[in-house]
DNA sequence: CGGAATAACTTGACGGATCAAGTTCTTCGT
DNA sequence: ACGAAGAACTTGATCCGTCAAGTTATTCCG
């Protein structure tokens, strides 16, 4: 490939990206901060448990759970083996379906969540949705699909 | 406390959430794939990296670093140490100014971010700037300027 | 119907990040 | 001028995430 002057970011640019990237590092952070000092759960823990207390019978399968929270297979795995040592999560097979397992969230599971959410979304709410306009918001929302449309051709919409 | 109701998010509120939370966790894992895959470079070396080299002298003491990538003293250091076993960079104490270190980027350092910089320029461009309309990356740094302000309350303006 | 390919995980080894503690200078108070 | 406090790192233990390889059904194809 002729790889011509490369296109450098111009200052408008540089300084969006310059900010965005400060945010991609120290958000998560912060997340896991509060988490981690209030109930002892990673930002990521919070997901996966989150994700399933929104099911009615709180039961996800594996790769759905993944997905949900971008992660890989592998890391839920090792995250809900955890999870399910602490007694939050317990992992049935389902029968004659592959290799397929269902993550269930237990009652101490429902109760982490229970106890952990108010807290957290008071962070988020802090941090940023009560701290842009909400046309801000709603671009941040158009951005965000607009990047992960990029970076993934196409996971399927549930 | 009395914590009444909280405050949960909007439908717009937690669209917008989602799509941000899940940017937090894919955006890095797609520029670190990059990096790694084309010069076996971390995000965050990168940046280290990055930064010295705008330098004129391609200095820049270890705290200033780790303010400039966001980044504990402790995870520079132990980084840092990585890129030095590498040839990439090397470190100077200060004389005369307590336990000031200086880092400064080798010949073969900057040969390494001149050619993964237009790579990673590149996809920068291709996820975020060029696929969000001049508006939007205007909204996002300005987002991203009030998240950082509200987690970090005054870290100084250089 | 039998074997290869595929799907859906799990596991183990390894590298990077964090946290607490340890160094080593400098400065400040008395 | 001397000891205590503080600034600026460094180090080591531990934990978490990733990557490659291993399992275990199921399905597809000839």
């Amino acid at each position: 490939m002729t790889a011509d002057e490369p296109q450098w970011l111009t200052e408008d640019e540089r300084a969006a990206w310059l900010a965005a990237s400060a945010v991609l590092i120290r958000l998560p952070a912060a997340l896991d901060a509060q988490l981690q000092a209030d109930h002892g759960l990673t930002f990521f823990e919070y997901m996966v448990l989150a994700v399933l207390s929104e099911r009615e019978d709180r039961t996800l399968q594996m790769s759905d759970i993944a997905a949900a929270t971008s992660s890989s297979l592998s890391r839920l795995s090792h995250v809900v083996k955890r999870l399910e040592a602490q007694g939050l999560v317990r992992r049935e097979r389902v029968p004659g379906a592959g290799r397929r397992t269902n993550a269930v969230l237990t009652d101490a599971g429902f109760a982490k969540v229970v106890a952990a959410a108010p807290g957290h979304v008071a962070r988020v709410r802090d941090l940023l949705v009560d701290a842009v306009p909400a046309e801000d918001l709603a671009a941040l929302r158009r951005i965000g699909e607009t990047v992960l449309g990029r970076i993934d051709p196409e996971d399927r919409c549930p």
